[in-house]
DNA sequence: GCCAAGTGCAAGTAAGCGCTTACATCTGTA
DNA sequence: TACAGATGTAAGCGCTTACTTGCACTTGGC
């Protein structure tokens, strides 16, 4: 900002995200460690050497990876699920399809973090945290909100029953994706999920 | 049971159970990848070379572990799941929680089938079909039946209903299993699951 | 014109990988 | 006793990995 070398600030930030895209698109094919730093630089259209310049070491790229994708998941977040009106089913619905698409996007790096969550507990750890976290507290407020708009019975935990959506989503989509299902859609499977859960939470009809 | 080599033959069999036992575990634990030839033979306290001599190569041992698996899953099969009679909810609820069990006890090798799964298709497709289908096709079978005796409402596809109410065990075992989470239990989870399930499928109370 | 910084290129390191070879040891069978 | 077959031991091969070193090139700022 005030140094004014500017140019070749940006240039070298353009070689950093151009070996971070890589990396990411490497890591999400090929796994955290069969992706390896050749392959990686080579897909950067850069040097090997300058990707060790860049982060030091593998570790460091990883890090540097995790940070990113966490940043990237805060900003996008499902921002534009934030109001929540009128019935329950219509929402959770549109929710659902976009989290639910959101998921299927990144499958590959998912799997990635799935496979590879207990042995690196606190980049798994840090990127659920950071990343899906804000999205379950803004989901669970709004369920909190149709609760008191009388949409949802009382005697649910809105916490479990948020994860239990989100999960049932999350496992339906590495299911799906796997590609051994073949008796019905993505979309059929999102509807049944948001059919079954409103109507798991509707309050009980007057006698 | 001819030729009565018997004793040699039992111990030739037993040398491979250890290898298959130790690459079970090592796999779980290190992913197929990271898991060496050298470390698994070391597990089972068995030369290296011994391996080779069993699998040809490590591919032939990674066969070798699926089938394995799959056997073994084919024969312990949540069996006893076989009778459900009266009320849908405490029958859901014995299936969720020996279906959990289960889950989670083998979560690190689920974590390195999620993981790989997109790396190994024919494994995984295979595990999958060969493991989890039985169990699904008597769930969705138990189902069907609930819904002949009127527990379950109409208007649901009961395999995509099957597969919400697995996925969603799933997904939220493996979310659990992180360490991130800590509002609650798995009981609570697995309870919340069949809570909302069960409420879900219900027939629509008489007006 | 000079300097500093970022990059490319060629080469090389030590370690680890899957896998092989050759030979010695044991053990039950004949 | 002799033999066969499963195992152990030691050594190594060819390859890949993460990572390093040294040197040349470009480029923008002074």
């Amino acid at each position: 900002m005030q140094d004014s070398p500017t140019q070749k600030k940006s240039e070298q930030t353009a070689t950093r995200e151009k070996l971070l895209d890589a990396a990411i698109k490497t890591f999400a094919r090929d796994g955290l460690y069969r992706a390896t730093t050749r392959v990686i630089a080579a897909e950067a259209g850069v040097n090997e050497v300058t990707l060790f310049r860049h982060f030091q070491n593998k570790e460091g790229l990883i890090n540097a990876v995790m940070s990113r994708v966490v940043e990237f998941h805060a900003n996008e977040g499902l921002a534009d699920d934030a109001l929540w009106k009128g019935e329950l089913k219509p929402n959770l619905l549109r929710f659902a399809k976009a989290l639910y698409a959101s998921m299927e996007r990144d499958e590959a790096f998912i799997r990635t973090m799935v496979g590879e969550a207990k042995r690196h507990p606190d980049h798994s750890q840090k990127v659920i945290m950071d990343a899906v976290k804000p999205t379950r507290a803004r989901f669970v407020a709004n369920l909190e909100a149709a609760r008191k708009a009388g949409h949802i019975r009382k005697g649910v935990d809105l916490i479990v029953a948020a994860d239990a959506f989100t999960g049932m989503l999350f496992g339906g989509m590495l299911k799906n994706t796997t590609g051994c299902v073949d008796e019905y859609t993505a979309t059929q499977y999102v509807a049944t999920c948001v059919d079954i859960f409103a109507a798991g939470l509707a309050p009980a009809a007057r006698p």
